[in-house]
DNA sequence: ACCATCAAGACCCTTTTTATCCGATTAAAG
DNA sequence: CTTTAATCGGATAAAAAGGGTCTTGATGGT
């Protein structure tokens, strides 16, 4: 089957989440975010210190501590931050080692592969946290009416 | 991480070697195929008896046995062998159960991803066993030259 | 000094993937 | 009718990935 990973999903979530309260003064504690986003909080953690290290997120310790997006919204696409998670995307066995295919010939399966995935991968790289912040921030006043 | 599984794989491997093959009186043995696909045959075998189920190939028993394409190649799409293989591709998590998102408002990604899917479908759609086929014949003698 | 918070990693459980093996069944050929 | 080469299908199993918990330690406001 082919869908996005439990631990992208959270990411992707947890990211949007800080990415929304863009502005505020306090960083956001783990606790609340998983709270928020319904994400177990020993995971979720987890998660957030490997976004960290790839600096997507910089963390704030002690108490009020918690974390901070690293760089603006509008730089970060949701392709990067799913590969953070799950590693290069579509890395499909057929495409890396040689000779899969019978005498070496490339097989006609590969282009049509590659095509589909740019197709795909453009999607998600040309698609930013800042614009699903606010695409967010609509839907959730729409739902408040 | 995200790439065909090895059954998937094999499976469009099969039928395309059936289709370019289409036209010979006699049907296709496993260990032929397994051997020109560099497959294991055992697990080949399985994979073609649920092709068969699905309604792909048939079945010839008995000596000079083997598989046969049960439909013709034009009608079988790139995208049909490798659900019948994996389940219905991109059931992504986040749109099957409700309220998984705060609020119950629809997440803002949902959109982006549903939007990056149905483009990767559609060309996965439109690739059919002949025509795979034709540009693998067309590569296999672009090989010799 | 205390306590809330992050940091890091060890550990565990479950599911999926990727097979292999073997006995039963089938049917063409001699 | 017997031989023989093939598929059928279920049981089994090793290995990898996925998903998550827990513990222990470091850090920095108050």
């Amino acid at each position: 089957m082919f869908r996005l990973s439990r631990a992208a999903e959270y990411a992707v979530r947890g990211l949007l989440h800080l990415a929304m309260m863009d502005g505020a003064s306090a960083p956001a504690d783990i606790e609340t975010i998983a709270k928020a986003q319904d994400a177990p909080k020993a995971y979720l953690s987890k998660l957030f210190q490997q976004l960290a290290k790839k600096g997507f997120v910089r963390s704030v310790r002690g108490p009020v501590g918690g974390f901070v997006l690293a760089r603006r919204p509008a730089d970060i696409t949701l392709l990067e931050v799913i590969e953070a998670m799950e590693g290069q995307m579509f890395l499909n066995s057929c495409l890396i080692h040689e000779g899969c295919c019978p005498r070496g010939a490339a097989c006609p399966v590969h282009e049509v592969w590659g095509d589909a995935q740019k197709k795909f991968l453009r999607v998600l790289q040309t698609s930013t946290l800042a614009r699903l912040a606010a695409r967010g921030r609509k839907k959730a006043e729409k739902g408040r009416e």
